[in-house]
DNA sequence: TGTACATCAGTGAACGCGCGTTCACTGATGTAC
DNA sequence: TGTACATCAGTGAACGCGCGTTCACTGATGTAC
C-alpha cells in the first residue's frame, strides 16, 4: 500500500486543507481526529504518519488558513490575478456580509477562531501572530490605522455571528452598520 | 442530607457563578461537568438536580455573566453604588487594558465566548443577543454608534487575546492603539 | 405541638460514547546491488 | 536493466481516559395529620 511520495504529500496537504476548513466551523476542540480523517477521505490511524500531534496540524492548518487570506487581501491590492477587478473597499464590503457571516469555514480565520486562539499554547498562536500582522501590514498605512480597521470589521462580524441563530435580524443591522462605516 | 430550600437555592447559584467563570476562561466545550461541579464545592452526581443539561446551564450562565457585567456599565453611567467615581471613559480604558486582557473569566463575556458562541445553539445565542443588545442601548446615543464602539473594543480585545502568549508585545501594542483611539 | 411520612439535594458508582494516541499488519514504492 | 529487500503511508483494532448523563441510595427537611 506504500505510495508514491508526491501522492504521500497531497495527502497530507488535503488533510491539512480539511483541518483548516472543519476547525473554521466547529472550532479546534470541537472537531475529533477520526472526523476529520474521515472527511479528508482516509482512516484515522494514518494521521500520526504525517502529524506529531493534533496541537501541531492545528498550528499548521491556521496558518495554511491564514495564508490564503492573507493571499486574498494581496492579490486585491496589487490588483493581480482573478482578483484584477476587485478593490479593497469590495472586499471590506464583503467580509461584513451576511454570506461570510453564514460561512465561518472558508472566511477569516482570525473571525471564526478567535476564542479558541486565546486559549491555545504558543505554537497556535503564533500562526495567529503571523497572520494579525501580515493583515495589519496591508491594510493600511499605519500599525494604528490597520488595527483601527481590522478591530472594527472582526468585532462587527463576531458580533453577528454571535446572535445569528437567536436574533437574525439584529445579527443583520450589525453587519449594515459595519459596513456603513466603512464607506464613510 | 436534604438541604433547607434556602441552602439548595445558595448551591445552584454558586454552580451557575462558578460556570459562568470557568466557561469564560476556558470556553464550554472546554470545561466537562465533573470539573466544573468540584470548582463549585459538590459532587458531580448532582448536577441534574438543579439543572436539565449542560446547555441549559451555559444559557444560564452566560445570561449571568451578562448581568453582572451590563450591571457594572450602568452603575457607572448611573454614578451610583461603588462605581460613583468612575466614568465612562475610564470604563472603555479598562476594557482594553492588559489586566482586563490576562483575565477573562471575570471580564467581557462577548469578548471570552464570541467564537463558541457562534457554534450554539438558540438559547445560549439568545443570551448572547440579549447581552449586546443592553451594551449597544447603554453605549451611546445611537444604535450605530454604538455598534461603531462595541465593535472596536470587542475586536481590539480578542485580537490581543490571540496573540498574547506567542507575542506579547503585538498584543500590548494592539490595546495601547485601541486605548488611544478611545481618548481621540 | 408532636409524630409519621413524603420529598429531594446531595453522594458515588456506573452507562455508552468519542476522544487523542499507539500498534501490528499490509503491500506498493524506493533503493541497493 | 533486473532482482531482493527496506521503507513507510496506509488500514483497522485497541489503549486508557474523560465526557454528558443516569441511577440507586442516604438522610435531613418539609408537610400532613
Amino acid at each position: 500500500m506504500r505510495l508514491t511520495r508526491e501522492q504521500a504529500a497531497r495527502n497530507r496537504e488535503a488533510i491539512v486543507e480539511t483541518a483548516a476548513r472543519v476547525f473554521r466551523a466547529r472550532g479546534i476542540d470541537g472537531v475529533g481526529l477520526a472526523d476529520l480523517m474521515k472527511e479528508a477521505g482516509f482512516t484515522h490511524g494514518g494521521f500520526y504518519n504525517h502529524f506529531e500531534s493534533k496541537e501541531a496540524l492545528a498550528a499548521e492548518a491556521c496558518g495554511a488558513a491564514f495564508a490564503r487570506s492573507v493571499g486574498g487581501l494581496r492579490a486585491v491590492l496589487e490588483a493581480a490575478g482573478p482578483e484584477a477587478g476587485r478593490t479593497l473597499a469590495d472586499s471590506l464590503q464583503g467580509y461584513l456580509s451576511p454570506r461570510h457571516r453564514d460561512a465561518c469555514d472558508g472566511g477569516c480565520p482570525t473571525a471564526a477562531m478567535v476564542s479558541d486562539a486565546a486559549r491555545q499554547g504558543e505554537p497556535i498562536q503564533a500562526a495567529f501572530a503571523d497572520g494579525i500582522e501580515s493583515y495589519l501590514a496591508l491594510l493600511a498605512g499605519t500599525f494604528a490605522a490597520g488595527v483601527a480597521v481590522l478591530s472594527g470589521i472582526i468585532g462587527a462580524l463576531v458580533l453577528s455571528r454571535a446572535v445569528a441563530r437567536a436574533q437574525p435580524a439584529l445579527s443583520d443591522e450589525i453587519l449594515a452598520v459595519g459596513r456603513r462605516r466603512l464607506s464613510d
